[in-house]
DNA sequence: CGCCACTTTGAAACAGTTCAACGTCAGTGG
DNA sequence: CCACTGACGTTGAACTGTTTCAAAGTGGCG
């Protein structure tokens, strides 16, 4: 019997790959009990050598770094359906925190049960290595996004990446997708200042692009703000091909 | 018998966990022929699905992307014992390009023997799925790097990293290290632009804490360097454990 | 020797920051 | 029920780090 906690997981990675009831159930097997997590609560800590991975069933979340002026950089954010800290699994220490940005739900996964799926299910093996995969990529369209394009731009992208990813679990509808984060969490994602995330998100409205009243966004004119953006969604790799 | 063009690749991962000589002799098995880059080459392109996937043996190579306003954004450089394009192995088409910096040379492992090791040999497969998760720990340190620190701090943090990545490869004596690229190229990576790296680089020249004479880095004060850089080697996770 | 790619310098322009104040709204308690 | 609070969003103005443009210097190589 599939867990219905990880239904949007499961929808996940079938946009990329077929997944078979074997696999399904040894996922089922492997999750553990759901943890909650309030607004801003830490759900886990820079040096830690967590043992097990969270898998996001509900809520937003994100990964960031505090550096010595106090200042933040996120350098991820994540949606029902992402695993947090998979990468958590091998590497030995976090490199960053994991911060609740919304009322989070988690399921957890014991590194052991993962280990164990490893062992024995190479091709779920290779999905769930896919899926930390998909973060790498979208770090680096970030590290373009922020070296290379201008603050609305930059800004545009993370809408247009959004709006896909929200899509692909089944959370957008109606060209919008809930994203509860305030200007200045947005601002520390793009390495902006608030006051200038502020004007570029009028400028944005301005420009009949998109619309966010810090609940949703709701994007007005999806080709242009892809054009803004120069966004092209490659990166996701929404194609379903074995692997 | 190993195969001598894999000994860096060997090393870097026994940083990390023990090898076992059956894992070392599928590696081996695994490896194609030889290839060779003339600098500025293209060795893989955005938009492809490549079938091989690339470890490097010599020279120095970058993963990149183009702007609308021809600016390019570098997201990785890679050196000796790297495996360029590893990710290309589970993601359908590649984004990005891969140029070589320098007079590159390079193993070829096709995706099937890859796979074919996922098949057999589990923990070796968590090892190159480290080798993955690796480069995303580099990746969010440049987007925290890029998104929050100075120009200068950003460019000492690159030396720190590099610094520890060649020591772990055997690169690095006397505390200098290869870095053939041009200022440009290091713009390209800083998301600066060249006039700015070269006057950043001038300061950390007059600061006394490295030199670069386009061809070698040399770190002239290791302990303020990093201070300057806020760098903690966390991330790159040299931590021997079993995986 | 001369070329070309790369580095260095100067000066003006600009994108984004900082600081400080004010506006808005939802929740809280008297 | 309304005043108070505190967090968040918005605005203005001065400032600064970085870019852009343009020109001059340097050095390796055919």
């Amino acid at each position: 019997m599939d867990d219905q906690r990880l239904d949007r997981f499961f929808r996940r990675l079938r946009v990329r790959d077929s997944l078979r009831q074997a696999e399904r159930d040894a996922l089922s097997k492997a999750a553990g009990p759901t943890l909650h997590f309030a607004p801003g609560e830490l759900m886990a800590h820079y040096g830690s050598s967590p043992s097990k991975s969270l898998l996001l069933i509900q809520g937003m979340a994100a990964r960031q770094n505090t550096v010595e002026s106090g200042q933040q950089q996120i350098t991820a954010f994540h949606i029902a359906g992402d695993f947090v800290d998979l990468h958590a699994f091998l590497l030995s220490r976090l490199d960053h925190d994991v911060s609740a940005m919304s009322a989070v739900a988690a399921v957890e996964f014991s590194h052991e049960a993962l280990r164990q799926i490893t062992e024995e299910f190479p091709h779920l093996t290779r999905l769930l290595w896919l899926s930390t995969l998909l973060d790498g990529a979208i770090h680096r369209q970030w590290l373009v996004a922020m070296g290379r394009l201008t603050a609305i731009a930059h800004m545009a992208h993370l809408f247009c990446e959004h709006f896909v990813r929200a899509d692909s679990v089944g959370l957008a509808q109606d060209m919008s997708f809930p994203f509860e984060i305030t200007q200045q969490e947005l601002a520390d994602a793009l390495g902006l200042s608030n006051v200038h995330v502020n004007r570029t998100l009028q400028e944005l409205r301005r420009q009949d692009l998109v619309s966010w009243d810090t609940k949703t966004v709701r994007i007005i004119d999806w080709e242009r703000l892809q054009e803004v953006a120069q966004f092209d969604p490659i990166f996701l790799d929404v194609v379903h091909t074995p692997r």
